[in-house]
DNA sequence: CCTTGTGAAGGCGTTCACAGCT
DNA sequence: AGCTGTGAACGCCTTCACAAGG
């Protein structure tokens, strides 16, 4: 229809799976921490407690590029930094641009994690003609006018919106058309590209609605009827965990509304 | 060990799945939209498309919560936001607190989609005493010495990190003790909590990383070496797809360093 | 007809546990 | 003896395809 999202049948490529290459960052981070203070070595158990992962995953994690270890030792921690980075393409030079100005956007321009590890903002757009020409994070804004051109000079291929919702369609679609094919995505919309273009999105209050969600749980605590009084204890870093808690509404799983009608208060 | 890593074996919660969790307020989003257009009824194929998911998985995850719809026809919007609400805890109010006022703890608080979701930003902490008392989002930034205080008095439970990664573990570890059970985490570090807190994370440079090997990968394309002339496009959304491209190293899968150096160029 | 709700199948990712090197 | 690398088992999530119900 109208959204162009893909599908792509898993290509049994003989590549790397998605699940790892999130989590190589992680990994590097943590060897980066230690090659600052000159650890010459790791064992899988070490680098994944630094990590936050378990020592498993991290080795099957590895073994996906290759024997980098050594058994009975460890792994070389300069040059699995290299090697990740290779594997991750931070060996080159990205150039970014990040349009939409606001605080968000302006958070990202000076946020150091970017410039450190391969990526160099090549421009800060915004659409607010006001903007332009004012200096953020030592950088004078450039007008959206300006983006084609900005992005055909630099050869950005990765571009980060951080506009309001409507306008992040329009941009992404003016950046593609420009030739970018990575987009990361702060604007809380579904963005619609054409096949070849990749995209991630982050969203800030997904992630809070999440917690919530969980939250939730934790307070009705044996309270509202009992099953068994077991768990309740969570405790996770990414996908978080489960939480015990029977549903308030979980002994008569079907019903339609019990009325019909649009509450308009917090239940009890 | 120093970590506070937990397992919780599963649990077979009588609950949601966490990846139907982690869509609900995609859909929640979806509908408000329609809601706004004063949509009455979606079928499950519209609002996926809205979505940016697919049909099968949007029905299996309703069915989690209920049987929300009516065959034939779909489901009510304004029935299906409530419910939704309901099932993430939005139909409560959460206080947040955001500790680490910088660049990109200001976004948060002028964050307009935390207000909007029954979040409200009870106050804004930061340890910078030059920062306090100044105005940000229409709000006292109020300095880390209150921190327990506020959290008490206003009875927070979630609480949102922003800060340094240095500072990170220590504004944690003074938010869990005066009783913060959530926590996002937008500092680069691993925090460590005790069972019965919740951590998720945001990391906008693990994203980019993200996006860079994809990138790559698309850049290499049948230069190396011949295998299928296959596809090679994306065009995905949340966890990326993956691509073809054979790796430049997958003939000979395992070998060591080629000469066990750290190399110190980019590969040609 | 239509669209939901759901068993069943399949795929992916994680974990286990041990064989294989150092 | 120690630690990596990995086949195999397991569990979760997604997808299919159709029965159930409007």
């Amino acid at each position: 229809m109208a959204t162009g999202r893909t599908h792509r049948p898993a290509t049994r490529s003989r590549g790397i799976p998605e699940a790892t290459v999130a989590r190589l960052p992680l990994y590097l981070r943590a060897l980066t921490a230690l090659s600052e203070r000159s650890v010459p070595t790791v064992s899988s158990e070490e680098l994944a407690a630094a990590a936050g992962v378990n020592s498993a995953k991290l080795r099957k994690d590895f073994s996906y590029l290759g024997s980098y270890g050594t058994r009975g030792v460890g792994y070389d921690v300069e040059y699995l930094v290299y090697q990740i980075s290779r594997e991750l393409g931070l060996t080159q030079d990205w150039p970014v641009v990040i349009v939409g100005i606001g605080n968000l956007g302006a958070a990202l321009a000076n946020y150091g994690g970017f410039a450190s590890r391969g990526f160099r903002v090549a421009a800060l757009i915004d659409a607010d003609p006001a903007m332009a020409g004012k200096p953020v994070a030592g950088m004078a804004v450039r007008h959206t006018d300006e983006l084609e051109k900005i992005i055909d000079d630099n050869g950005v291929s990765i571009g980060v919106i951080a506009t309001p919702a409507g306008a992040a369609q329009q941009v992404c679609d003016r950046l593609v058309a420009a030739g970018v094919t990575s987009i990361l995505n702060f604007a809380p919309t579904v963005l619609s590209v054409p096949d070849g273009v990749d995209v991630r999105k982050v969203d800030l209050s997904i992630e809070l609605q999440i917690l919530a969600f969980h939250e939730q749980r934790k307070a009705g605590e044996g309270a509202v009827d009992g099953e068994s009084p077991a768990e309740g204890a969570v405790g996770v870093e990414g996908p978080a965990a489960k939480v015990t808690k029977p549903a308030a509404q979980s002994a008569e799983k079907n019903r339609k509304g019990p009325d019909g009608d649009v509450p308009a208060v917090m239940p009890a």
